[in-house]
RNA sequence: GGACCGGUAGUUCAGUCGGUUAGAAUGCCGGCCUGUCACGCCGGAGGUCGCGGGUUCGAGUCCCGUCCGGUCCGCCA
C-alpha cells in the first residue's frame, strides 16, 4: 500500500501505509499507521513502540520533543490500538535491527491517538512460548492476531484465489450446491438438521456435493467447480475437522487422463506461484503396487524404504508365525530393510514393536545384519535360529541387505502387514529423518472397485458412483477383481485429492447398487433422482475433490489442520470460543417436534 | 467405543521417597533509566495444584472415578 494524498497530522485521517510496508523508500515522508502495540520499551527519556498490523511490525519512537504525545505514549500498553502519525527515517548504522523486516527504518512520532485500550491478553502473543490449544481456541480472536496465524490464513486465501483464477481461466463455472440436503445412507455419519415444516424429517449437511455436481453435468454445465464446505460427523484427528473445505471439480466429455493432467497442472502452478517450488511431473502408481511396496494407498515417497514380500520363502519354516502367514491365502510375510539400522537399541526396537501393535501386529521380528557372510554368527536376531541357512541367505539377497542393516518383518493377514509395516516405514522416516525429497507428489490409480465389509458383503473403496473399468457383466461376475477408474493425488503421504470417472448409465449404476446389497426399492427411494437423471442424456463425466485445509497445511508445514482454519473445533467437536454446540430452549425444540430424553 | 500423554500463578513449566510457608521464567503493577528492539535495573502483587471421593497423623505427590485439552486405533463411502 502506498502513501496516499492525505493531509498528515490531522486526527480524522486514516492509515496511509501498512506497518510492514514502511521501508527506506519512504524515508523523509509522513505516514499514518494503524495497528496494535506488539511491544513497548520505555527508556524514560525515549519510548519505543513496536506497532503491528496484518502486514508486519515497525518501530515507532517518541521522545520529550513529541510533547503531549510523549505523555500519551507513556500510557500505552500491550495490544492497545493506536493511530500514529510520524515521519519515516532511516536508522543510523549502529541502530539498524537486522532481525526485523523493517529494521533499517523507524517512524518518529508526530502524533499518537489511542483508538482503544486493551486488557492484558490471557497469553503472550509472541512466538517464544507455545501456548496450549485450549487457551488459544478460547480466545481465538487473539490467537489469530499472531503473525504466524496471520501468515497461515493469508496463504490459505492466496491458495483459494490462485485455484479459482486457474479454474476460471480454464472455463470452469463456480456453482453453489445446497447445504441443507438429503441424508446419504452410506459413508460417514451425517450432521442432521431437523425440519420444522416436516415433522420427524431431517435435512443432512452435505458430506460432499457429489450427487449435485453429477446432476450439473446432466444439465450441461460441462466444467464445474466450487469451494465447498463439507460436513462429517465422525471423530476428529490432527488432520480431520467435522467441517472442512473441498475444492470440488467435475467435468464432462473429458477422459480421466485429461482431467488428471489438468489438475496436476493446477497444483504444480500453485506450488510454483506461492512457494517457488517446482514439483515436476507426478509419477503414477497402481494401488496394488502402492500396497505391495509401501503398505499404503497414499505412500510417502520422500522415504527411500520399501517393503519386500518373502512369503514364498517361508513355507514350512520352523518359525510358526511366518509359516502360518505363508500358508494363509490371505496372509502376507514381508521384510523392511533399514540401512544402518543395527544401531537401533533394544529399547527403540521395543518401542517400534509397541508402535506396530496399534495396527494389530502381534509382534515385530527383526534381524540385525552384522556380517552377512556369516549366516550363523553374523545375524543377530531372536528368530533366525528358526530359519534354515538357505532361507536366511535368500532373505538377505532379496532385500539387498548389507552389513550394518536391520531388517524388520511382518507376518499376518495382508491388511495387518500392510498397515503395520506401512506405518512403521513412515515412523522410521520421521524418527530417523530419512527424507530424500522435500516434496513427493504422485497419482495412485487402478483402485479396486470394492472391498469386503465386516459382514461379508461388498463396500465401495471410493464411492458407489465411481465407474468400473469393466462392463456390468464382468462386474457382477467377480466384484472383487474389478478395478475402478478412480485416482488419488498424494503428496508426502497425505491424500490431497480423490476423484474418478463416474457412472453415467443407469444400468451400470444399478449393477453397482445391486452388488452393494441395495435392493431396487431402496435404490428408488434413496437415489431415484440420480437414476432418473442418468436416463435423460447424462454425458460421460469425471471429477475430483481436493482437501483445501490439508493442502494448505502441507504447504505451510503446519502440524494440525486447526492452524489453517480460523475457527476450528476441538477433538470433542466443540467450539471453545462460542461454546457450541449449545442447549436450545424448549420452544425451539417443540417447533422442531423434538423431545429430549431426560439426562 | 478403546489406548496413551497432559491439566500446578495470566502464560510456559519445575516440584525428588507422601512431610516446614508450593517454586522458576515470562507476563502484569509501581519506581528508575534518551537508542532499545524478547531493553535493562530495583521493588511488588499474583495459587480452589481441573473436579469429586478414598488411603494416611499428613496428599500437588498414592488409589478410584470424572471433566477438559492433545496424539493415535476404531471410525472417516
Amino acid at each position: 500500500m502506498s502513501v496516499g494524498e492525505r493531509k498528515p497530522g490531522h486526527a480524522e485521517i486514516g492509515r496511509s501505509v501498512y506497518c510492514g510496508a514502511v521501508g527506506e523508500s519512504l524515508a523523509g515522508t509522513e505516514v499514518v499507521l494503524c495497528g496494535w502495540v506488539d511491544r513497548r520499551r520505555d527508556h524514560g527519556g525515549v519510548i519505543f513502540i513496536d506497532l503491528r498490523d496484518r502486514d508486519g511490525i515497525v518501530q515507532v519512537v517518541f521522545d520529550p520533543d513529541c510533547g503531549v504525545h510523549f505523555a500519551t505514549a507513556d500510557r500505552v500498553r500491550g495490544e492497545y490500538v493506536l493511530r500514529v502519525t510520524g515521519r519515516v527515517r532511516a536508522r543510523t548504522p549502529e541502530t539498524v535491527n537486522p532481525d526485523m523486516a523493517t529494521g533499517r527504518v523507524e517512524v518518529y512520532g508526530l502524533a499518537l491517538d489511542i483508538l482503544n485500550s486493551a486488557e492484558t491478553p490471557p497469553f503472550q502473543l509472541d512466538e517464544h512460548t507455545r501456548v496450549g490449544e485450549e487457551v488459544r481456541l478460547h480466545h481465538r480472536y487473539l490467537d489469530l492476531r499472531r503473525p504466524e496465524m496471520q501468515r497461515n490464513l493469508r496463504l490459505r486465501a492466496r491458495v483459494t484465489g490462485a485455484l479459482r483464477r486457474f479454474l476460471d481461466g480454464e472455463g470452469f463455472l463456480d456453482i453453489e450446491t445446497p447445504i441443507l440436503t438429503r441424508a446419504t445412507p452410506e459413508g460417514a455419519r451425517d450432521y442432521l438438521v431437523p425440519s420444522r415444516t416436516h415433522p420427524g424429517r431431517f435435512f443432512a449437511l452435505p458430506q460432499s456435493p457429489q450427487l449435485f455436481k453429477q446432476m450439473l453435468m446432466v444439465s450441461g454445465f460441462d466444467r464445474y467447480y466450487q469451494v465447498a464446505r463439507c460436513f462429517r460427523d465422525e471423530d476428529l484427528r490432527a488432520d480431520r475437522q467435522p467441517e472442512f473445505t473441498q475444492i470440488d471439480i467435475e467435468t464432462s466429455f473429458l477422459a480421466e487422463g485429461d482431467l488428471m493432467a489438468l489438475v496436476e497442472t493446477m497444483v504444480r502452478g500453485l506450488f510454483a506461484e506461492l512457494l517457488d517450488v517446482e514439483l515436476g511431473e507426478f509419477p503414477r502408481m497402481t494401488h496394488a503396487d502402492a500396497m505391495a511396496r509401501f503398505g499404503s494407498d497414499k505412500p510417502d515417497l520422500r522415504i527411500p524404504l520399501e517393503l519386500v514380500d518373502i512369503k514364498d520363502l517361508m513355507a514350512g519354516v520352523e518359525f510358526k508365525v511366518f509359516a502360518a502367514a505363508a500358508a494363509d491365502p490371505a496372509g502376507r510375510v514381508t521384510a523392511l530393510r533399514l540401512p544402518g539400522g543395527n544401531a537401533l537399541s533394544r529399547k527403540q526396537i521395543d518401542d517400534y514393536t509397541a508402535f506396530v501393535a496399534r495396527y494389530g501386529a502381534r509382534g515385530l521380528a527383526y534381524i540385525k545384519v552384522n556380517n552377512r557372510a556369516d549366516l550363523e554368527e553374523g545375524l543377530q536376531s531372536p528368530i533366525v535360529k528358526f530359519l534354515p541357512p538357505a532361507v536366511r541367505r535368500a532373505i538377505l539377497d532379496r532385500v539387498g541387505a548389507e552389513n550394518g542393516d536391520l531388517i524388520f518383518f511382518g507376518a499376518d493377514k495382508a491388511t495387518v502387514v500392510a498397515e503395520s509395516l506401512g506405518a512403521l516405514r513412515c515412523k522410521l522416516g520421521l524418527d530417523l529423518d530419512l527424507y530424500t525429497h522435500a516434496w513427493a507428489p504422485l497419482w495412485v490409480v487402478d483402485f479396486p472397485m470394492f472391498e469386503r465389509d465386516g459382514s461379508g458383503g461388498w463396500t465401495p473403496l471410493h464411492h458407489p458412483f465411481t465407474a468400473p473399468s469393466c462392463d456390468p457383466d464382468a462386474l457382477r461376475a467377480d466384484p472383487g477383481a474389478a478395478l475402478s477408474r478412480a485416482y488419488d493425488m498424494v503428496l508426502n503421504g497425505t491424500e490431497l485429492g480423490g476423484g474418478s470417472a463416474r457412472i453415467h448409465r443407469p444400468e451400470l449404476q444399478a449393477a453397482v447398487f445391486d452388488i452393494l446389497g441395495i435392493d431396487a426399492a431402496e435404490q428408488r427411494e434413496k437415489f431415484g433422482f440420480l437414476l432418473d437423471a442418468l436416463k435423460y442424456g447424462c454425458p460421460p463425466h469425471a471429477g475430483i475433490a481436493f482437501g483445501l485445509d490439508r493442502l494448505v497445511m502441507l504447504m505451510l508445514g503446519a502440524g494440525s489442520i486447526r492452524d489453517v482454519i480460523a475457527f476450528p473445533k476441538t477433538q470433542s467437536a466443540q467450539c471453545l470460543l462460542t461454546d457450541a454446540p449449545g442447549a436450545v430452549g424448549s420452544e425451539a425444540l417443540r417447533d422442531l417436534h423434538i423431545a429430549l430424553r431426560p439426562q
